[in-house]
DNA sequence: GTGAAAGCGCTAACAC
DNA sequence: GTGTTAGCGCTTTCAC
């Protein structure tokens, strides 16, 4: 079984070159040749070896993907996304996790670069450090930043409108009379927090709000974490009488904390959060939030890179993608 | 900046072997020019090219990983155990996603193989059609199956008690006094499915309730078929006092279809699931449910694959790993 | 201790 | 049309 191409050939008892010509349908080769060494190639049960194929041509037809934690919903949501546009051009996906850390992120970077990836889409933990995708890019291999740009980065990138979408979910706080508005979150280095912690401040300042920084609870970018921050604004005596969580694991932690304290949603405490998950609507009430294209946020990273691997030379773009208030129960007012 | 190992011997002046020495640190290579070949490594900004290391060596360093849907948290949960362990090895991770559908499933394994990953992890979708991975056996590659068995096909395996998990749950509800309890389920084809409802049976049994076909209702691995199929049991008039779900994406279809049905748990309906996530504990009541343990299912994978890449020729193991049923308060009873 | 040389399996000129 | 030949960048004998 098994077998090089060279087996294929004398199994066709032609060159290995024609056989090469014949299996990878370059070339002239006559028919009957072609039909010969195709023959040969599935009677010894021929498997290209695309190892040896990417040395030479130099494309391993694999793209890296480095996201925080393919764990969080959202980051595997829009790596399904990447996989499923990217799959249907025949590549492959190699996947690391950063965990928000950039050390991890630098080396994760690096072994996709080993291996030679025709292309990488991340989603960067750090703002102002992008020496390390810099450097790929100057190879000429595409990066695509997902989520989150890089100040200072020449690069393309596919995010989000977080400051419009935390907006728009504290000014509904707002507009529902709430004034002391707590916000959850994870760290303000990570952009997209920065973002939607910039969007929930001036969305405070227009509704004439008080911009406290004690609402402002900060921390790690997980469940316990959110639970913690949450517990630390609802423990206050001043509690505040809403909460705005920037994204789902936030969320699902300050759903925690709330309950643990057996306050009530919305008369007690209110709560928007940032991410659309499918639990949102299973809890009571069913949870308000700035959902975003997910899929398509994957997909159009996806297509960009694409873009590029086909020789696209265009100067960066950053594309914007919309998100969008869901109102549910977890506010009050229409519900 | 780049280059190749030639510009690095250039550079030191050296032969190409003895930087390939020096650099890999095999072989005799005096202390003096092992330091010179590093430093001119770094001046020049050398990288490894993974490729051509691994035509020669035969050993990409990389595992493929195919999974139903990246999406499902299970999935996600477990990637994220093999890429945990598999990392420090120096590993990295090839993902697909084959949706439950053995053609898909194929053609991943097929360009994963074609991409002469090392080893390969795979939650299989058919439990009786293992050819595609025997073959990659007889290659002398080592698979490694997650979560589901294949029968006839001799194949390390780490997989959950999925029957007597099943069985735990369904007799919980049982000797709470529940006779007609209704299955919400994926494909029976998908052994994990397969297993649970024979353990769903067998506690009726047990109990002495009877087993009655119409309340087993099954379809696709999706969050809305399970609301679907999970209608379909509460839309009857001879309603089923209880639910057991035999997966988290059926547990939150059915949830939804309780919620729409405005019934309440656990008065109307009772409800025990397969899968803790996170949210079951955010819901109210909190759902009872059967608990795998994920992260520990992917270490165990990759700490298998791990063992057979040192070079282990064991007879094949199957691991099974135990499940623990979480009482919370979605079965009425002491909650 | 170091260098020369032979490939790994494939692509792609370049001849014939 | 088909065969010959030269690499891709690296590892690894085998001499010296």
């Amino acid at each position: 079984m098994a077998g090089t191409i060279r087996d294929v050939a004398r199994e066709a008892g032609v060159s290995q070159a024609t056989a090469a010509r014949a299996l990878a349908g370059y070339g002239y080769v006559s028919p009957a040749t072609r039909h010969r060494v195709r023959k040969a190639a599935t009677s010894i049960g021929y498997r290209p070896n695309v190892v040896a194929r990417s040395l030479v041509s130099g494309a391993t037809k694999t793209i890296g993907v480095v996201v925080g934690d393919i764990e969080n919903p959202f980051f595997a949501g829009a790596a399904r996304g990447i996989a499923d546009v990217l799959e249907r051009d025949g590549y492959t996906l190699l996947l690391a996790n950063s965990d928000e850390d950039l050390g991890r992120e630098r080396r994760a970077v690096e072994a996709l670069r080993a291996r030679q990836v025709d292309g990488l889409a991340v989603v960067p933990s750090s703002g102002d450090d992008g020496a390390h995708l810099a450097a790929i890019l100057r190879e000429g291999r595409p990066v695509v930043l997902l989520d989150r740009p890089i100040a200072g980065l020449a690069v393309d990138a596919v995010l989000v409108d977080n400051r419009a979408g935390a907006e728009r979910a504290v000014h509904h706080l707002a507009s529902l009379g709430h004034r002391r508005i707590g916000l959850v979150g994870d760290s303000p280095g990570i952009v997209s927090t920065g973002e939607r912690i910039d969007g929930y401040r001036t969305a405070l300042a227009a509704a004439g709000a008080p911009v406290d920084d004690a609402l402002v609870s900060l921390g790690g970018s997980t469940i316990d974490e959110g639970h913690r921050l949450a517990r630390a604004l609802l423990d206050r005596p001043d509690r505040p009488s809403a909460l705005f969580t920037v994204n789902n694991f936030m969320t699902a932690g300050a759903l925690g904390a709330i309950r643990e304290l057996n306050l009530r949603i919305p008369e007690d405490v209110a709560l928007v959060g940032f991410d659309d998950l499918d639990w949102t609507t299973l809890v009571d009430p069913p949870i308000t939030v700035v959902a975003q294209p997910v899929a398509e946020l994957g997909r159009a990273v996806a297509e960009r890179l694409l873009e590029r691997l086909r020789g696209d030379l265009g100067p960066p773009q950053e594309l914007r993608l919309r998100t969008r208030l869901v109102v549910r129960g977890s506010c009050g007012g229409r519900a």
